[in-house]
RNA sequence: GCCCCCGUCGUCUAGUGGUCAGGACAGCAGGUUUUCAUCCUGCAGACAGGGGUUCAAUUCCCCUCGGGGGUACCA
């Protein structure tokens, strides 16, 4: 490998549960370092642990990176040169590293069980020893004996044989330098019982048979990263360069779990609606800075200006609020006929169309999008905010019907006048409209200010949203005139109650 | 316990041996003779603490504290 070599780099996840942003965050990285540099992008399915994983957990990963947008050069689905692609299908690669190793005196047999090594951790820690280790037991262990109690069937692990008093020095690229000392370290197993590799060994063999220049992965495997070392040294492999990204907590600074609110699995974002594209711009903002004070980034800018030296060693912490900033950016720039075309199963779900929807609905659907845009932060909520301009029956905001509708006596005859004068509007556009509505309040003596507030909760059933007049002109002039009447009656009737 | 990593406004971050320590989100206050979930303006808000090194430390070193990770037949 020399440093011209191209980038070979892979995503490697254990597929044990659903993807969230911590997750989506480290490959987001190793993805955008792939595109940026214009190597190779692997998605290798870690599926040693039989107890863990679960095909639905892998379907939610592949989809999730497939909508964000992280497509992957070889892995599941598109194959490669390198598979197969699933640890569990690279079996005999690991179990002839693991003869070479064992043949080198460089491993061992092992047939102590979990309970006697529990035993061996409580007696060392009884006898006030600080840092259990397994004890060696094993290591001188004839080999013929051990050949003999294998072939009776019995169940043992593969150890790897730690050479003591060696530093060993992880060059790190978002951390420069990190020394540990094998003395640390124990004869860890390379194979378990049930004849699987740990993640330690799989890992190295892979990264060195899948050819990877770079292991980019999140910051809980620095600490794994000597043994690997070790390994590496014993196989005779040529190390590659090394990336632990810092992880991502959540707003107790603990690592980001699934109840801390507003962290959610990817896929739950696509269910909300907020685009893609935004939710990986927030990401690489998590411990990442361009070092300008850009924040806004499509897809392609940031492969462009991403670089795994800008990535800063310290967590931090998820906050939903910002996300939804970034989210309503995006959505702000976003043509209407794009945003409409993403929308649209959104406003199928609230019924606010037909699927597919008429010329006509689509029509109103696009004056709703072009008014409504610019407040929303995903699609969910900006179909949610239409209600009232595509359907006959919208919801009163019961804390709006108070404060607008029933705290001045007069908002009832301030309704009915004005909407007696803007039926009398011919030509429906907002300045004639406008017109009509100041003239009406102003002779009838009501206050105008309360007057758009009233009028805009009968007409919206929402205390906000754009300009009033903004609001009435995208309604129409009948449909208009016809809700302040009915909600007029309501109010003088005393049957629209407030909260 | 032991090993390792991290520590700038509430949050994401920029930054340098000498800066008014900058921006963004959130917050607050105004403005847009009409709401704000839009837009504009302004305000407030940080170098964890203690020792060094230095003419000078937020920046370099050490300690403490705090947070995180590893210490598995999880990854």
């Amino acid at each position: 490998m020399t440093p011209d070599t191209p980038v070979r780099v892979r995503f490697a996840p254990s597929p044990t549960g659903y993807w969230h942003p911590g997750n989506a965050r480290t490959a987001l990285f190793t993805w955008l370092f792939a595109r940026h540099t214009g190597g190779t992008f692997v998605l290798r399915i870690e599926d040693t642990d039989q107890a863990r994983n679960t095909p639905e957990a892998i379907e939610n990963l592949l989809e999730s990176m497939r909508w964000l947008g992280m497509d992957w050069d070889e892995g599941p689905e598109v194959g490669g040169d390198y598979g197969p692609y699933f640890q569990s299908e690279r079996l005999d690669i690991y179990r002839q590293a693991m003869d070479q190793l064992l043949a080198e005196g460089k491993a061992y047999y092992c047939f102590a069980t979990p309970e006697e090594l529990e035993q061996m951790r409580e007696e060392q820690r009884s006898r006030g020893i600080s840092a259990p280790k397994y004890d060696g037991r094993y290591r001188d262990y004839p080999i013929e004996e051990a050949r003999k109690r294998i072939e009776a069937g019995e169940r043992h692990v593969v150890r790897f044989r730690t050479e003591l008093d060696q530093d060993v020095v992880v060059d790190d690229i978002v951390r420069g330098e990190v020394s540990f000392k094998s003395k640390d370290l124990d004869d860890f197993v390379i194979v378990k019982g049930d004849g699987f590799p740990v993640y330690n060994f799989a890992c190295v063999i892979d990264d060195t048979a899948m050819a990877m220049t770079h292991v980019i992965r999140a910051e809980e495997h620095l600490s794994n990263t000597p043994r690997q070392i070790l390994l590496y040294r014993a196989m005779g492999y040529e190390l590659p360069r090394f990336c632990h990204v810092p992880v991502v907590l959540n707003t107790q600074r603990k690592k980001l779990s699934k109840r801390d609110p507003g962290v959610q699995s990817i896929l739950s974002y696509r269910g909300e609606g907020i685009l893609p594209e935004a939710v990986m711009n927030y990401l690489a903002l998590l411990g990442w800075s361009p070092g300008s004070e850009q924040e806004f980034f499509t897809r392609s800018q940031l492969i462009e200006a991403f670089t795994l030296e800008r990535v800063s060693p310290s967590p931090s912490v998820f906050d939903v609020r910002k996300l939804e900033s970034v989210g309503s950016e995006h959505l702000k720039v976003t043509d209407t006929d794009s945003l409409i075309e993403l929308a649209l199963p959104f406003f199928v779900e609230l019924e606010l169309c037909a699927d597919p929807p008429t010329g006509e609905e689509l029509a109103a659907i696009k004056a709703a999008v072009d008014l409504l845009k610019t407040r929303a932060w995903n699609l969910r909520n900006l179909a949610e905010s239409a209600i009232y301009l595509l359907r006959g029956e919208y919801p009163m905001d019961p804390k709006g019907v108070n404060k607008r509708l029933l705290k001045h006596d007069e908002t009832p005859a301030a309704l009915e006048a004005i909407a007696d004068a803007l039926a009398q509007v011919e030509d429906w556009g907002l300045e004639p409209i406008e017109e009509a509505f100041r003239t009406a309040s102003e002779s009838g003596g009501f206050h105008t200010g309360n007057a758009i507030h009233a009028t805009r909760m009968a007409v919206t059933g929402s205390p906000k949203g754009p300009g009033l007049f903004e609001c009435l002109e995208a309604v129409g002039r009948d449909r208009v005139v016809e809700r302040m009447r009915k909600v007029a009656g309501q109010v003088r009737t005393g049957e629209l109650a407030g909260d």
